[in-house]
DNA sequence: TATAATTTAAGACTAAGTCTAAAATCAGGC
DNA sequence: GCCTGATTTTAGACTTAGTCTTAAATTATA
């Protein structure tokens, strides 16, 4: 919790009992939820936050920089507290968002491409998970 | 307009007015419209068509393997006639999505993957348009 | 304590996508 | 051509994600 508050100030962020439940739930997921899925999360911890207030907070880390959104899923924006560089994998059936390390992966040319200043990329597979 | 007919017909779809229209729109477009730019244009040589039939129409179209559909431009799906496996860059100030040709990346790796099946795999580039 | 600035809450609003029910159109048989 | 069943279209209603608005609440500062 003080861990939250201090990299909230640090990130030029006045924590508040509703940005520090946020940051604590989106930080500490290592899935990719929706700003709604965000919403009924932490109305657990905190029960009075607002839904705008949700949406305004994960835009503010975002902003910050302390988690990325992602287009990745159909029909909503997604959040991701792993800021480094890494590739999506797509569930086709269930629409899940996984995680793939940025080595598991070689690309090349993608920061050459004519007529195109490429600033970042990743690959974006999909598929189904694996039995195992 | 007679390929169109006949494309539509050997894909198991129903040559009607509006559908016709739409498809012919779509798969001369290079762009990637949404829905509704879809449907502003298409009510220029189809003036009656409704918005439903449009979304219809270009889901049907999605579902028989004559375009693509994206999730790579926040706030909506987008319509591809380019079937084939390409890459993609998102124009970070515009928003505007343009294609990669499939060889201009080279991609290793993505199949491979521990844990999940991967059915196909695209590089999705963001940056900005270099001046010419 | 007072004041200004910031943040929150909650409802309203917008836009993308989907649903609904009736009307229109199409396909096939006679 | 007519009839009937199936399919498609229409246009408005509806849902949901994201944003806006305004007043209240809270925080920061003097």
């Amino acid at each position: 919790m003080t861990d939250t508050i201090d990299l909230l100030r640090q990130s030029g962020i006045q924590p508040t009992p509703q940005r520090i439940a946020v940051a604590e739930f989106i930080l500490g997921s290592k899935t990719h939820p929706s700003a709604d899925e965000v919403f009924v999360m932490v109305r657990q911890t905190c029960p009075t936050v607002s839904r705008a207030t949700v949406y305004n907070t994960l835009n503010l880390l975002v902003e910050k920089g302390l988690i990325r959104q992602q287009v990745l899923r159909e029909g909503t924006i997604i959040f991701d507290s792993h800021v480094a560089a890494h590739h999506h994998f797509v569930d086709e059936e269930t629409g899940e968002i996984h995680d793939v390390p940025w080595d598991a992966v070689q690309v090349s040319g993608a920061e050459k491409l004519i007529g195109f200043e490429v600033h970042e990329f990743q690959v974006v597979m999909r598929g189904r998970l694996r039995a195992k």
